[in-house]
DNA sequence: CTGTTAGCGCCTTCAG
DNA sequence: CTGAAGGCGCTAACAG
């Protein structure tokens, strides 16, 4: 176990404390305070809805307006207007007054479906998963349909998500996990989300995972490639490669692509030289602090890498991956871009404010959530069978994005 | 207006094309591929609930197991169980074997209430929101409810969404804004909210904007005299700040509290130096930009702040800002740290990142998440009036964590 | 303990 | 074009 943050420091403002201490500080800490109240606090007396308690409903309206409930139901929800202009008026200003909101349980319940979508990612607070998530809501939220949100940190957890979502009755849903679960857990998700699309709802993934489903995916391996490419143009011979979990498609086809190029230039990797770990910082972080510091596996000598060579590259197969590298380099004396270079896959934001700012290959985040809630709101019949019209791809080939973190040399 | 990534080029791997161009580059453009599909694809012709189409409901599993609807409720949903055990076993069975799964809309019609909570953001792929919302999701989902999100880019769109979120009439829903709206939009927002409260809602905001809701709110104001103190003592003089806009208040607090702590060492701030913005990474980036463009306001010389004597640090009331204001600093020429101390406010994972670390106040974003997921679902009664009880502070004092971007001078 | 009977709030034929 | 009536899937008294 290596620990981070090494070379940080906490302290308290006011008293000699001991520090920043366990996240979990002062959590659940609630006590009141004294502030004045704002002016504002209680000057707003306006009528609401009812008065007291629940909130207005369509028969509400019916009355106040003195029309059918069928009628006010046309007028507020019913997509075709045929309702004579005068009492459609009546209606809405009733409407207005009792400030009528539709109850959109009770319209899925009588219409028999939702404007609902779900989304499950494994960690919102990734950056990846964070820019799918913004790319997910607006689209959704621009077609009207609201998007509830699951994490599932691990594989068991999906499953217990998804069942969790399923039950809500969503239009589609949507997976953006990282990581593959063991065999049978793997079955049952599929099996879950078999039953799910049987039943009238559709299902995408984002980033292939070799399921029956559709995928909207991007040009890993040619990516990787790219990669590949640039480092040997670069100048680069000693790579070590960040992937991640091996059960992971896509971790599979970038690396695929990066060895491939490789190859093709006559460079063999250094077994040795590869991490095998999750798509996440802190796995990133750790690998590297671990080849640096057992032994010094990075830098030229004894039990080095490439035959005590050492690298003289890091390729991370993601780009937090290679954000906590860069760090754990730092940590260990190691000049990132200077003495090591230094490429991610993804293109987080992010990737341009760390220094030297990252070079790695761009994906286009958000649209991929927009183009998942599309084909979870489209209408086409997906093909069951698995010849073509499975997989949607963004982006035919991949752009590299050159910063200075893998300077020619 | 200033552009970014000046030094940034990208280049396609396989033609000499004209680089990234346009993020929407490529979407859409869905095709179609011929991959061979996987041998798991159509080998699983398990029983999919009635076959056909529509999921089995309660009177499907009732009947199938011989029972009223009623028992079927009472052992599938109905929490005190008094059922004969036989009878349960068959329901199950049956419910086992149709693949029941309640329709949680139908249930929320019947109870009058659903187990939703709704989650509005400005933008998710901020690391700050990103870690709010993560503490939500993953609070709400231990206590078995489920989270709809929303995103508001603008204050207009702000009281859009709150409407859409309304009209799915949510336990509880909580707001993480981080701008403050113009006074109309402002009162319409808690005409809005004060109707939903009225019909039974619970609103909370995720710090206080002031508005008569309760609201999780940190000690921004001591954060930022921390700040302040730690500046004079490691050796600053003439800080430049960012901060967000004026309207929000908790911009305003950390304000305060920086200038309130600065003043007490006789330090004034130069007006000049203070840049209003919003919380993102682009303002603190163009802030910094033009500072640093428009005649060399930071380093010293003719028309340099603080009387030509220039900036020796940035204090930065978001993280996000330092940020981008770091990589501003660079492409301007100057280092951040080494001639120009920087500081932030939140620690969001990605502030040991950057180089060097940044120097901030630790925010406990996860913690906020859950304590207003608390808030919200539990069933103390709010007190409307004013005084007391409407804030729910995290962090009595607030923890600076000491990196390198501040050093001794 | 179990089944019967009303609704929950809304939509949607179906007559007028 | 409008109103009455039945139904969506489920829960909650209420009798047995």
């Amino acid at each position: 176990m290596v620990t981070e943050r090494m070379t940080t420091r906490a302290i308290d403002p006011e008293a000699g404390g001991d520090g920043r201490g366990d996240d979990r500080d002062g959590f659940g800490t609630v006590f009141g305070n004294g502030r004045g109240g704002d002016a504002s606090d209680r000057q707003s007396g306006r009528a609401a809805g009812r008065g007291n308690g629940a909130p207005a409903t369509l028969s509400d309206v019916a009355r106040e307006a003195g029309v059918s409930i069928a009628t006010a139901s046309r007028v507020l929800n019913g997509g075709t207007r045929k309702v004579r202009d005068d009492l459609r008026g009546k209606v809405m200003q009733a409407a207005e007054r009792l400030n009528y909101h539709a109850n959109a349980y009770a319209q899925a319940v009588a219409k028999g479906g939702s404007s609902n979508i779900a989304l499950l990612v494994s960690d919102i607070s990734d950056p990846y998963f964070a820019g799918v998530s913004q790319g997910v809501v607006k689209a959704a939220s621009q077609r009207g349909v609201t998007v509830s949100i699951a994490v599932a940190s691990n594989g068991e957890d999906e499953l217990d998500r998804v069942r969790g979502l399923v039950a809500t009755r969503p239009r589609g849903i949507i997976i953006s996990e990282s990581e593959n679960v063991n065999d049978s857990a793997r079955q049952e998700l599929q099996e879950e989300l078999e039953r799910y699309r049987s039943s009238g709802g559709r299902v995408v993934f984002i980033l292939d995972r070799g399921l029956p489903f559709p995928a909207v995916d991007v040009a890993n391996e040619a990516g990787g490639r790219a990669i590949g490419r640039l480092l040997v143009e670069s100048g680069y011979r000693r790579p070590v490669i960040l992937k991640g979990n091996d059960g992971y498609r896509s971790s599979a086809q970038r690396y695929r692509g990066v060895v491939g190029a490789l190859a093709e230039a006559g460079i063999m990797v250094d077994p040795r030289a590869v991490a095998n770990g999750q798509f996440n910082r802190t796995k990133g972080f750790s690998a590297i602090m671990q080849m640096a510091g057992a032994g010094g596996m990075l830098t030229p000598g004894e039990g080095a890498v490439y035959g005590g060579a050492g690298a003289d590259s890091i390729v991370a197969l993601n780009d937090v991956m290679a954000i906590g590298a860069m760090t754990a380099l730092r940590n260990a004396g190691i000049v990132p871009g200077r003495d090591i270079g230094v490429t991610g896959f993804g293109d987080i934001p992010y990737a341009v404010d760390v220094h030297p700012a990252l070079t790695t290959v761009h994906l286009p985040l958000t649209d991929m959530g927009r183009a998942a809630v599309e084909s979870v709101l489209s209408d086409d019949e997906y093909v069951a069978d698995d010849s073509g019209r499975r997989l949607i791809f963004l982006q035919g080939r991949p752009d590299v994005i050159l910063r200075d973190s893998l300077p020619r040399r």
